[in-house]
DNA sequence: CCTTTGGATTGGAGCGCTTCAACACTTTAT
DNA sequence: ATAAAGTGTTGAAGCGCTCCAATCCAAAGG
């Protein structure tokens, strides 16, 4: 920055108000300082700039697995919104382990983002608390459980528990009555869906068949449970899976063992990813809009960045039921 | 730091050596420092040590599209191979705009990222020139065609023009002539399989029969391909399409005008990304070792910046064909 | 002609950290 | 006893930028 300004033959600090568009500068100097930055290939520092400046304007994000097509549309999302705002993100991965979540974390905050989305975070209510003193959250497709406005933080979900309800009294209104459900073991959202699942189950008068086998959220996840399953006297007639990518693993296996589907067995996932809408699956699912949680998520860390609010909001969209080929009648 | 400090009753610069570990501390100053810092929930500023330091230690990650599995993978493994080498990432996504992949870039440089991975990038080689002048730089799973060494960037590529060929091959071996390829257009690894098609299609006394129609790199871009393909008089009995993606939106297609895979049409995509082993495709594809590509660019960046290694190199893996459902003899 | 006004420009302090030379205090060698 | 050689600790400069108050200058007003 000292060889433009010397070169321009003007004052650092003029550099700088040429190079942050500032409009009092002559349209001169504006002009000699450009090439003069030009001729010397010169770059500004975020780093320096960020540190004089007292601020970042980095959205950190926080995402559970990156493979999952689901949260990387989430992360779209957030990444297009954020760039509508004046904001660039800044992507890491939790790979699924929490304590990777947390260090993650940690060095976003280091790295003084100004607001922290957190994707299908895994992270439990005491971290989420900690985090939320120190800078502006938003919870995204997960949910800690806690009652609104307890932690700080916002939050941004579609209702899987009404997903999974939908999904029970569409199976329910296929005839089904041995309905079963493998879950996401300890996922972010594993325990809503459960939780939707059972009260579909009861409402239906079908609380005695509630059968959930702990799953997990990518294909492999499903072959333990499913193989059992289909060891057992009375298998069900329908499966529930927690997501696509854990339904695709079960479609695999009960391909491998002969079962047809939806004629042998009606399965469902969740999510609505790219992967349930190829024709050769057509799985039924359950549709989240992915690219709008993700604006919302910016918009909340926007409110409270830009217009100070520091109520935390909680969005609840709604989940819709996607009929695809993989459900119908059940097996005689 | 200077609360730290004072609260420790020590200096800051006493504070820096205990944050970064120095060995050179007493037992009993550096427990007094780790517990005043704790107690006043004190986190050393990022930004401020990599001013300080003239390092940030991060590895910037410029990815053509994270939607793509086969990229986040690649992401994945870089991601994995960085931290063992105490390195972090900051992810870009380009969302396949070479605009938005060029001020992905300056952004990145401008982040003074210490290395610099592209994966899957659009840019073309006047851009890469000048960014190699300024950072360390390494080309994963796309190519510019420049000889090497032209290029100061390390490339890592599995090599696309021999995956082309071998598909070609497989085909050929049951029977296929009319082979069609449907291309990456724009895509940065088009050319080389491109011109791998029309290798292979000449090396089996074929080259009469080479046909070759604009395609993409997802589901969507195929469907106008394919739909003017089975409007002809002679249509092929084999299509092998760019990527995965591609050709899982070919399978679509083909399902919607009833033609049978590979019965009616014998179809290949490339990557072998999870989608093509899902039973329910079973896509035969073109493995490239997305793991090993990541560890591998990230080996190359860390022999610049920790041995000073400064002549480019380049690692062409060797891609695998795998075979699985959607091949067989072309029909009567 | 001198003062006022307002826009353009600049010097310099400061952002939070690292680092190095210098200093203070022990321990060991002479 | 004194010098030499560690150990631990610190003051201050500096990383590259921003931004405020101060300064400069030209045009306008009296």
């Amino acid at each position: 920055m000292e060889d433009v300004a010397e070169r321009a033959g003007v004052s650092r600090a003029l550099v700088s108000l040429v190079i942050n568009g500032s409009p009092k500068v002559s349209e001169q100097k504006r002009r000699r300082v450009r090439e003069a930055a030009r001729a010397l290939g010169y770059r500004p520092n975020l780093m320096a700039r960020s540190l004089a400046q007292q601020r970042t304007r980095i959205i950190g994000v926080l995402v559970n697995d990156l493979r999952n097509p689901f949260f990387a549309e989430v992360v779209e999302g957030i990444e297009m919104a954020a760039e509508s705002g004046e904001f660039g993100i800044v992507v890491l991965n939790g790979r699924r382990d929490r304590g990777r979540e947390l260090t993650a974390v940690e060095t976003l905050v280091q790295l003084q983002v100004e607001g922290l989305a957190l994707v299908g975070a895994q992270l439990d209510g005491d971290d989420l608390d900690e985090i939320t003193d120190i800078v502006p959250t938003v919870v995204v497709a997960s949910d800690f459980g806690r009652p609104a406005g307890h932690s700080g933080a916002d939050v941004i979900v579609t209702d899987g528990r009404r997903g999974a309800e939908l999904v029970v009294e569409h199976l329910v209104s296929l005839g089904h009555e041995r309905i079963l459900h493998i879950d996401g073991a300890g996922n972010a959202s594993a325990a809503e869906r459960r939780q939707g699942y059972r009260r579909g189950m009861e409402a239906a008068g079908l609380g005695e068949l509630v059968d959930v086998r702990t799953g997990g959220d990518d294909e492999a996840a499903a072959f333990a449970a499913i193989d059992q399953i289909l060891a057992e006297p009375a298998p069900p007639t329908a499966v529930f899976a927690f997501n696509d990518l854990l339904a695709a693993g079960v479609l695999d296996r009960l391909d491998d063992a002969g079962v047809a589907v939806p004629g042998g067995m009606s399965l469902v996932g969740f999510d609505n990813t790219f992967i349930s809408a190829l024709h050769h699956l057509a799985l039924t699912t359950v549709n989240q809009p992915r690219l709008t949680m993700g604006r919302m998520a910016v918009d909340a860390l926007l409110e409270r960045l830009n217009d100070g609010r520091d109520e935390p909001v909680r969005h609840t969209l709604e989940p819709e039921l996607v009929v695809r080929g993989t459900t119908g009648p059940p097996r005689p």
